[in-house]
DNA sequence: GTCTATATTAGGATAGAC
DNA sequence: GTCTATCCTAATATAGAC
């Protein structure tokens, strides 16, 4: 039963706020408030709110690295697959006010920019990664041509599936369903499955709903 | 060679503005700055920034449900669909100020909520219009159960895909070039296209790159 | 480490002259 | 319709006591 340090506090307190009403209608004093400490402490354990935000992002950045790390040579099945896309959801939800207004952050907070390309640069590797491990184990059957654009397809909704599924619970912005985004995701492979696989891959997307 | 109001070229620039720094970025000073006049004059035509934001809401409302509107009767061809895309994209990459920043720009007027859904809501009503009449044609062949992932696929891409594009290209924010949009959102159509027009889909998609 | 009080902007908006 | 000058407020951030 330790105590939880007040710098710690702060970051989850933040990262809380953020996502539930996104990070630009948050501010210094609605932080400290709602943990009950003063401003002035706040400014103690962080010279900025832009502080606050870069320390959340490396947070992000670190598990979203680890995630995508995909051995490129192992045979990955579509268990494997599932399970990934679960972690990856998990995680981009966890960190959603990031996408939610990406454009404003993205220009207040300048050198994340590079960074933020990076991770999506690695998101599409993975998907590849992935699909490629399928090819190869006969599981997929996809031509030159497809597989293109279905990795930008796969990375474009698995960043921002989260973001366009709060604009249908625009009243309820506190918990996200990963669900749902696996589903899609799952649905968006699907067709390019070998027919046996198709089955199987129908049948585990249907947990995730 | 008539000259524009003041009150329709403070729309056209806040939108130009809004669109390529992201709308919370741009102040009323910016905006009567750009346009060489005082901000005073500014507020004589609208009463708020909010004002302005709203109007140009209004435009794209208007301008999407117009599009939107398609006869639920009709024999769509994927020429037409091809067509219908393309303006579609138009719309969404001229507003694209409102999807680049959406939880904020929704937070701050909270109005558009409800209006926004609305408009989401008949994206995803179009795009299942759109393939029942392909189906009724024996263009499309799609179980039930993957209708409705593929319709909210393509809504979700629809309305990020500006957003996710200008993630790769955040030194240019001026254009957007809306033909890949039409290109990936016709790849997420193609597989439950029937072999013919499976062929004809493809070569079609090729002239939006 | 934590508090209270205060400085500093910046942005939205108004008043009143021309 | 347009301008200049100014007000108001809210948000970031600092100073100094405890």
């Amino acid at each position: 039963m330790k105590k939880i340090k007040t710098r710690d506090r702060i970051l989850q307190t933040s990262l809380a706020l953020f996502n539930s009403v996104g990070e630009p209608n948050v501010t210094t004093l609605l932080i400290s408030d709602e943990m009950d400490i003063s401003p002035g402490n706040l400014y103690y354990h962080f010279k900025s709110k832009g502080d606050i935000v870069e320390e959340l992002f490396d947070q992000y950045e670190h598990e979203m690295l680890d995630l995508l790390s995909v051995p490129n040579d192992a045979d990955i099945t579509l268990d494997q697959q599932g399970f990934f896309l679960h972690l990856l959801f998990e995680t981009v939800a966890r960190y959603r006010f990031l996408y939610q207004d990406l454009v404003n952050v993205l220009s207040r907070y300048q050198p994340l920019q590079v960074r933020f390309k990076r991770i999506k640069r690695k998101k599409t590797f993975a998907f590849r990664t992935i699909c490629e491990s399928f090819q190869r184990q006969g599981i997929m059957e996809i031509g030159t041509k497809e597989l293109d654009p279905l990795c930008e397809q796969l990375t474009l909704t698995s960043c921002y599936w989260s973001a366009f599924d709060t604009l249908s619970h625009l009243e309820n912005r506190e918990t996200v369903d990963p669900g749902r985004g696996v589903y899609q995701m799952m649905h968006l492979v699907l067709p390019y499955l070998t027919p046996d696989f198709q089955e199987e891959a129908r049948l585990m997307s249907r947990d995730y709903l």
